[in-house]
DNA sequence: TTCCTATTCAAGAATTATTCTTATTCGGGG
DNA sequence: CCCCGAATAAGAATAATTCTTGAATAGGAA
């Protein structure tokens, strides 16, 4: 299991260089420790707790490099924020059953009804995590809006 | 169109003062204008709009105010916050397809795999809002862990 | 290998979102 | 109408995240 474990790191190690050199960031002793972090847990950890391991390789590594870092992989394909990404917290009054389609561009959450998505099969898997009291289908990609005025957009690491 | 949206925000504030009469909530001025807001728009407005749309009407109303009347409905029942709720950003380097289960007492998001979730077909309706890149079902509910230690937990509105 | 330069970094200040503290006001039961 | 616990406004405090600046470094060129 260790050893499974050790092999699945690796692999993400090897991809991490191979995006970074694709990309021309530069591979930073910060950046591969930060990148190892998270990619060494299943626990979708926040900023804080990557600096905590990070910082016992690295004592003097700054809070505010792993979050540059953080979003540099982000925004690198290298790794995903849960939920939408920087965002506060925001907030719905339509108690209805209702999905998601979350623009990566902007943010922007649009609403969707469907009856099928409303009756999904979920695998036994779930049961054995807890007590299930609702459920929601989240699309992400970018909206018709954001669509147009493309080109235009900040992240564009892959000049 | 604008009657049927009428409709329905005096169906969620009938409802509203309802459940509030019902858990011993004190039906305020700003309590009921700040659901009003909510409850009148599909944009899922974070906590500075929604000030910014009652104060209005309510020139003195503080965003604390704001602020705790949102969490307040929000443990009543009567809204629902998008995503995790007042989370900090979190990472994940797993990169295949995967759900959520995410516990609303410690919300902590357990992984699973499910390769029915995985090819889910979505209704037309979505490609109207925008180009599809990913997909996910995100359950929600009490964890075992959580479960175990219940009763012992805040926002016990409903005493 | 050594040098050069754009990139990255650390540290601490600054910003932004959210919550807490305290004195005052108010809803609604008696 | 009066009272009291609950709710509010205002501003201070805290927490999360980002910005600024000067120093350090990766990695290509000489």
């Amino acid at each position: 299991m260790v050893q499974l474990r050790k092999k699945i790191v690796d692999q993400r190690m090897k991809r991490f260089e191979e995006v970074c050199r694709e990309s021309g960031v530069k591979l930073t002793y910060q950046r591969m420790e930060v990148f190892r972090e998270v990619a060494g847990t299943e626990d979708h950890p926040d900023a804080e707790t990557v600096f905590h391991g990070v910082r016992k390789r690295i004592p003097t590594i700054s809070l505010d490099t792993v979050y540059r870092t953080l979003w540099t992989l982000n925004d690198l394909g290298l790794i995903k924020t849960l939920g939408a990404s920087r965002e506060r917290s925001r907030f719905d009054a339509n108690l209805d059953q209702h999905h998601h389609f979350v623009c990566t561009q902007c943010g922007h959450t649009y609403d969707f009804i469907s009856e099928t998505l409303n009756n999904l099969h979920l695998p036994d898997s779930v049961d054995e995590l807890g007590k299930i009291e609702s459920t929601l289908v989240e699309v992400r990609g970018v909206c018709h809006k954001c669509a147009k005025k493309a080109g235009t957009k900040k992240s564009n690491i892959t000049k």
